[in-house]
RNA sequence: CGGGGUGUAGCGCAGCCUGGUAGCGCAACUGCUUUGGGAGCAGUGGGUCGGGAGUUCGAAUCUCUCCACCCCGACCA
């Protein structure tokens, strides 16, 4: 491609309401343009980058036997009734009515269209093993999109759904598409990693995620370091401390602590750590009154174990102050499991504690060197934290790390969910009515380049995988419309590179090489070659790699065999 | 949905308080010069001041109303 006859829209200014780095740098090199809240058109340059994603998805799907197809973003309210979701999904199903008012929504997912395709098309067991995918257009209305591409109201995904005679077949076909998305992730070239997405982890995995590393992920992920555990931190079990409590020391005191409220008030008021002090939480009980929370004071609540806790309301809610301070006589910020005649649920770590500090249940005050058994109820510990890094892994194999993801692919077992209520159904081997086992199998296209973009990026811009990259190389001649020598060079480097079937952009604007220098740059084209006067004169050519500290100048009689090397060609 | 904020040229912003018919930087266009890291000079074009209604001799500016967008929260997973 030819800068002169490309739309390269880069900004130099960095629009004011793109937070993140990857809108940014999506915005400013020119890859989309926002309409709507959540709603962007891809520009030629964004678009060359997501058919790269598109084609590696779609050549691994293909690879691993599945097929492709495409299905309606419009969908009639029928089927979804039939699954029981029209009323089940809330306001992020954007629905609609058509001319004869007729209700209809436009596809969030594919569920009940690959079910109502299924049961018109398959009969029999012989048709299975399946899986039918396609790469599509999807629309959520988030409640709150941002980030760009990254959290948008439309984007598109990559779904598949595999359809199976009985349970094992289910996991072969699950187990197919946790190879393809390692080769897929493996060759998209971002460092990610495959999580386990299942609470218990008994057994065979039936949910993984698949998160690419960035420390703006909105996921946090736990990994062991001995072994290849890797679980989303909600799901982590955090086990009980190996070691015995420690016998009380001293007698517990009541001291004023005037204006700490805080862990952080009191470790610096009274100089203890916020790992000998206990954290209370106040929530709502299942039957409308209060239950008691309580943490180290390092540690965080983890809403998902607590939900499951007997008594507790699900979904998880916090109790207001003005309800506390009615129920139990004093503020938020002086808390403790000392006389508190709530319900009360004690993490495994805060009840490994002895000579603790917590709230005296008496606004101001504190009490010291508190004991459980000696100065209030022996408590049965309950796992309500989140791990934190160095945490033993569940598995009992190394410690845990913890680092930031985001979620980008996610696969996991439907069952019977669908065939059973649409009655999609084949024949057996025995000739009875069977309802399959599906599977179904997402990828975020549109997220994988924005997770690629944060993942990999400097002060002046994008830092494409060679994969991903919009061109993979850049030819930048200085003086191209005034040099001669300098633009038969570039021009010949150009229709050789073409001719071999690099992706390559001839900058042949009448710029002066900065401008062309940053551009490359912004835009993360991987390589980029330089044709000059002085270089020619000297028989030279410079090449840069978009991570090199500087150019290096090379012989211009190597040009050829540089270029096979560089993209590893015959 | 609650709270906060912003809408003025393609982008970033000033002007609004105190009403008098719109400005700056970047970008764009023309010309000349310049040409190895976002050039210089000179000139040019471009705005329903988010929409509507009102107050006023006169509204970007004051009032009301609607809309869009952004941030925080809640919701959703």
């Amino acid at each position: 491609m030819r800068a002169s006859r490309f739309h390269l829209a880069t900004l130099k200014e960095t629009p004011v309401d793109a937070e993140i780095v990857s809108h940014q740098l999506m915005l400013r090199a020119g890859m989309i343009r926002r309409h709507a809240a959540g709603v962007y058109s891809w520009l030629p340059l964004g678009l060359r980058v997501l058919r790269k994603v598109e084609q590696i998805v779609r050549e691994e799907m293909d690879a691993a036997g599945a097929l492709e197809l495409l299905m309606p973003s419009f969908q009639p309210s029928e089927l979804w009734q039939e699954s029981g979701r029209w009323d089940q999904f809330g306001p992020e199903l954007l629905r609609l009515k058509d001319r004869h008012q007729r209700d209809a929504c436009i596809g969030p997912t594919h569920e009940e269209i690959i079910t109502d395709i299924f049961r018109r098309e398959v009969a029999s067991y012989r048709q299975l093993p399946l899986n039918f995918y396609q790469i599509q257009t999807k629309f959520r209305d988030e409640i709150r999109p941002r980030f760009g591409v990254m959290r948008s109201r439309e984007f598109i995904m990559k779904d598949a759904y595999s359809f199976d005679i009985d349970p094992q077949g289910m996991q072969r076909s699950y187990d197919i598409m946790d190879q393809a998305y390692v080769n897929i992730f493996d060759r998209f070239g971002l460092d990610y990693r495959a999580v386990s997405a299942d609470s218990g982890a008994i057994g065979g995995s039936t949910s993984q995620e698949f998160h690419v590393l960035a420390d703006s992920g909105e996921d946090a992920i736990a990994f062991s370091d001995e072994s290849d555990f890797a679980a989303n931190i909600e799901t982590v079990e955090a086990l009980p401390p190996a070691a015995e409590r420690a016998a009380p020391t001293a007698p517990m005191e009541t001291v004023d602590t005037p204006g700490m409220h805080t862990i952080e008030d009191l470790a610096r008021g009274l100089g203890v750590s916020a790992r000998q002090s206990l954290k209370t939480l106040i929530a709502e009980a299942d039957d409308g009154n209060l239950v008691a929370l309580v943490l180290r004071g390092d540690h965080e609540l983890n809403v998902l174990k607590a939900e499951r806790l007997d008594g507790v309301a699900s979904p998880l809610r916090m109790a207001q102050r003005e309800k506390i301070i009615e129920l139990l006589g004093n503020d938020i910020g002086s808390l403790g499991p000392v006389g508190l005649n709530i319900p009360t649920f004690v993490d495994h770590a805060a009840a490994q504690l002895s000579d603790f500090v917590c709230g005296a249940n008496q606004d101001e005050k504190h009490l010291l060197n508190a004991n459980w058994g000696r100065d209030c109820e022996e408590p049965e510990s309950v796992d309500i934290r989140n791990v934190v890094e160095g945490d033993p892994s569940p598995n009992g194999k190394g410690r845990l790390k913890i680092l930031r993801g985001i979620e980008v692919g996610h696969i996991f077992q439907l069952g019977q969910k669908y065939s059973e209520s649409m009655q999609a159904t084949v024949l057996d081997e025995q000739g009875k009515t069977a309802f399959p086992y599906m599977g179904c199998y997402g990828i975020g296209v549109t997220r994988v380049v924005a997770a690629a973009i944060e993942q990999n990026h400097d002060d002046n811009g994008i830092i494409w995988p060679d994969t991903l990259a919009p061109f993979q190389l850049a030819i930048c001649p200085i003086n191209y419309h005034k040099s001669e020598l300098v633009r038969q060079a570039a021009d010949e480097c150009y229709e050789q590179c073409r001719a071999r079937g690099i992706d390559v952009f001839l900058d042949d604007r009448p710029l002066r090489p900065g401008v062309m220098f940053s551009d490359m740059e912004l835009i993360g084209v991987p390589h980029r070659l330089v044709f000059s006067e002085r270089g020619l004169a000297a028989q030279q050519f410079e090449y840069k790699g978009r991570r090199d500290e500087s150019a290096s100048d090379q012989p211009l009689d190597q040009l050829n065999d540089f270029l096979v090397q560089l993209f590893a060609m015959p």
